[in-house]
DNA sequence: CTCTTTAGATTGTATTTTGCAAGTCACCAC
DNA sequence: GTGGTGACTTGCAAAATACAATCTAAAGAG
């Protein structure tokens, strides 16, 4: 109950700040990663990725991402059942951000983090 | 005390899960933005920043910052006290992700935030 | 040298967000 | 109709964040 549309408090003009408001936590870029890799992932399969994310967390960042129209159902009409999500063209438009992300982590971090490998 | 050096708990492998283990909340990007913007910035310069960072999280973030070697004090020997940070190698190396970030917020927030602007 | 000011924090508490376990609900197969 | 499974929702504990107040060390004024 209470978070039905949830208004996004924007902290300022700048399009980063504002990037951030969106995007700016552990989870929403994740499933932005396994639409990018897999193109469609029902509940359950975003559920079965290594870094565990839990159920709420997931039917929230689910609901956010489709409010702001970064992704939606392949089958828009069906019911929610084994009807998977797919990136819309906004929500694609991250690859960029997600891929540069992806380089920069494995040159910058792996003196901290050994196991890191090439791509999920 | 408690969080001296803070361990990250690494969720996966994967390349952007770990760069989201370390960058992935609303704050962190805004400090590497305002040191890619304006090459150095003290504390308070950071606290004018229009998003209105607490006190206690930014020094939480540039602890941490430093101790993942993303910045560094200009001048390392002296005092605290009108001593800026300034991004490391490591650090600078993220200006491509945070441009992205800029350019696509710019394009694709807009329906949803209207004073979005081009850059702060 | 001492007094005042101030940048750079730290601490305490209220509020918000997250994590975890359990429970609900609808659909489909049989 | 009933059993199983996928897609959530709810309740509560734990952690992170926001906000205000306070502390501290060093610079600068006299």
């Amino acid at each position: 109950m209470g978070t039905d549309i949830e208004q996004i408090d924007w902290r300022s003009a700048c399009p980063i700040s504002s990037a951030l408001d969106v995007l700016g936590d552990k989870w929403t870029i994740l499933i932005i990663r396994d639409l990018l890799i897999r193109g469609t992932r029902t509940y359950s399969e975003f559920l079965a990725s290594p870094e565990q994310i839990s159920t709420n967390i997931l039917a929230a960042r689910l609901k956010m991402l489709t409010c702001l129209k970064l992704i939606e159902r392949t089958n828009p009409d069906a019911s929610a059942r084994n009807n998977a999500f797919k990136l819309t063209k906004s929500g694609a438009a991250l690859r960029p951000v997600v891929l540069d992300l992806a380089k920069w982590a494995q040159v910058h971090l792996k003196d901290f983090h050994t196991n890191i490998v090439s791509i999920p």
